[in-house]
RNA sequence: GGCCCGGUAGUUCAGUUGGUUAGAACGCUAGCCUGUCACGCUAGAGGUCGAGGGUUCGAGCCCCUUCCGGGUCGCCA
């Protein structure tokens, strides 16, 4: 380098005056007025005006003359006030001068203008990840994370946990997530797993002394991809020996709190409110609920069992469910066409129909109403608070998870049509009391909600077997908005109990031995009890921003067929590497 | 795997019941301009209408298939 930088472009202030300074960037914008030209340079602090004009020297006003957007400049001068001052940008009031200009790189003209406000499409964002970027709300997002990212390093080294890295290359376990497999050469035949989680290890950290141990973890899952879910995240992964729910739930919101404060300068209120698993699934219809508005779900199981609609009379009284909200003071927001957009909306989540009684001013109108009787009708009004202006939905199914997840989120759908979710607002909770086992239907057997290694709850050990459905987890989810942003529980930490849950999970002695040995066997020579929790950073740092799509928190993101447009990956391979191998594809297949 | 939405200059979009040579703005190129900062003025270039097939005298528009992107259900211990 000719020069060396001695400020970023917004870190000038009118203090600077006089001084003989250099910046470096990108042009953001060349205005030639002729024998005065203003080049605008950007760099990740912001944008300072560089300045030309007939007395600068021949060679440098022809120099500025020539550059174009996103050339790469070096710019040495004197900063000076303006002559007119721009009070939009935090420069406005100086700019350099320029002696001395280097143009240090070309740039061909970008496929999309790098401004903050850009309205592209996000596929050639993507294309052009690296130009995209250099947009400041890109930077802002990455230097947001890195914020969050540097919190949560100091907390924990302040709290005392070490960083250990575990393993990327690791045994496939089948339970769960499908996983991405690495084929080894060495071992022809055989392929590694990339982690879902570093879940066992930072298990045995704990069995070898470490006694609190986090982790800024990359993790995969072979999974298709959400709005807040990538195949490749990182998680904020701790694990903690000699505790119980108690402490590793302090640590967490410790953490969390931090995170605002430092980050956002918010406070957020700690202990975080608890709502038991049930509890969240009957009010909210949901076990990651968006507590910043009402809505909540009612259940008219009891009114409803023996009335003369089958519909509701059938699920209410064969252990099904019949539930509703009301929509208070939305029954002339929504129009008929729009309770049928609903009717769609929850359809996709199995439910087949949604009832509804609509009370305007005008006059009432029912889906099911005329099917109760007058005592019926008016102890379901009663039930929900129904007074004129409101709209009652209820949804009916034999099975209660329909319910619970179509009202779950018709109530998000409705809260976000009827604006009730307040802007720029933290709701964040704890979700304890899980049920240990959710039964697949189609494979006939209970699987673990959370993961084999939780810990049931003590008094529940005795049901484990005889009646799993009602066993309870030591497990503990961290919902912000309406969002799982981490989760955790403590451990079983004695093998004897870790073969009777992997046998009630249905996995034989001889399997779970295979896929766990290595733990099942470090449990024998000890292990402390132990518990920890893991957050999802990608999602954390999006919902603390405020924004909807996890991609703009991720530098080089993947598309939703897991692809990454930039690079093209995952692409072909030469049929070399393949012999390596020893993998032969199937041409039928591709 | 299912459902929904989108794809027209470099970009964002418009494009009438299917009808001449597909438009606008921004950007780009060239020229002019001493206080611009959404600079201004003048001129200009720029299109396999995602791709393939079909219907039709004629397709950006209708039909089928397919590719790409987004949302979502399933899936995500």
């Amino acid at each position: 380098m000719k020069y060396k930088r001695t400020h970023y472009c917004a870190q000038v202030t009118t203090n600077d005056e006089g001084k003989e300074i250099v910046v470096a960037g990108f042009v953001q914008k060349m205005r030639d007025k002729g024998s005065l030209v203003f080049v605008d340079l950007r760099d990740r602090t912001g944008i300072l005006q560089l300045a030309f004009d007939d007395t600068s020297d021949a060679e440098v006003l022809k120099k500025a003359q020539s550059v174009r957007a996103e050339y790469v400049l070096m710019a040495k001068g004197v900063l000076r006030h303006r002559e007119s001052v721009n009070p939009d940008i935090p420069t406005g009031q100086v700019e350099l001068f320029v002696h001395d200009l280097l143009i240090l790189a070309k740039a061909q003209t970008p496929p999309f203008e790098v401004t903050a406000e850009t309205n592209v499409n996000e596929e050639l964002r993507l294309r052009y990840r690296y130009l995209d970027l250099r947009r400041s709300p890109m930077q802002y997002n990455l230097m947001m994370r890195h914020k969050i990212v540097k919190v949560a390093h100091d907390f924990f080294d302040r709290n005392g946990f070490m960083e250990v890295e575990t393993p990327m290359l690791i045994k496939s376990t089948p339970e769960g997530a499908r996983d991405y497999l690495v084929p080894s050469r060495v071992h022809p035949g055989s392929f590694y797993a990339l982690p879902q989680s570093p879940q066992m290890y930072k298990q045995l950290l704990m069995l070898s002394g470490c006694d609190r141990y986090v982790q800024i973890a990359r993790c995969f899952r072979d999974e298709d991809l959400r709005a807040d879910r990538q195949p490749e995240f990182t998680q904020i992964d701790l694990e903690m020996s000699f505790v119980d729910e108690e402490d590793v739930m302090h640590i967490g919101e410790q953490f969390m709190a931090e995170a605002f404060e430092k980050v956002l300068g918010i406070q957020v209120q700690t202990p975080f409110r608890r709502l038991p698993y049930q509890e969240a699934m009957d009010r909210f219809g949901s076990d990651k609920p968006d507590t910043r508005f009402g809505l909540e779900l009612c259940d008219l199981a009891p009114i409803v069992k023996d009335c003369g609609f089958a519909v509701f009379a059938g699920p209410a009284a064969s252990g099904g469910s019949v539930r509703g909200m009301n929509a208070k003071g939305a029954a002339d927001t929504l129009s008929r066409k729009e309770i049928d957009k609903l009717t769609e909306f929850v359809k996709t989540y199995g439910a087949k129909g949604l009832a509804f009684t609509r009370l305007t001013a005008d006059g009432e109108s029912s889906s099911y109403e005329k099917f109760l009787t007058d005592s019926e009708k008016a102890a379901v009004r009663t039930a929900m608070d129904a007074q004129t202006g409101d709209l009652i939905l209820i949804v009916a199914s034999e099975d209660s998870d329909v319910v619970y997840n179509a009202l779950g989120a018709l109530r998000v759908e409705l809260a976000k049509k009827l604006n009730l979710i307040p802007e720029n607002s933290f709701d964040l909770l704890w979700v304890t009391d899980f049920p240990q086992f959710e039964y697949n239907p189609d494979e006939k057997r209970f699987e673990a909600k959370h993961h084999p290694f939780t810990a049931p709850k003590t008094e529940d050990w005795a049901k484990l077997e005889s009646d799993p459905g009602a066993v309870r987890a030591r497990a503990y989810d961290m919902v912000l908005n309406g969002c799982e942003v981490g989760g955790g529980s403590i451990r079983i930490n004695d093998p004897d109990q870790q073969k009777r849950m992997f046998a009630a999970l249905g996995l034989s002695e001889e399997v779970a031995k295979e896929r766990f040995n290595f733990l099942l066997e470090a449990f024998q020579y000890g292990a402390p009890p132990h518990g920890g929790m893991a957050f999802g950073l990608d999602r954390l740092v999006m919902l603390m921003l405020g924004l909807d799509s996890i991609r703009d928190v991720i530098a080089f993101p993947k598309v939703q067929n897991a692809s990454e447009l930039m690079s093209g990956a995952p692409a072909d391979v030469e049929a070399k590497s393949l012999e390596e191998l020893n993998i032969a594809l199937c041409p039928d297949k591709l």
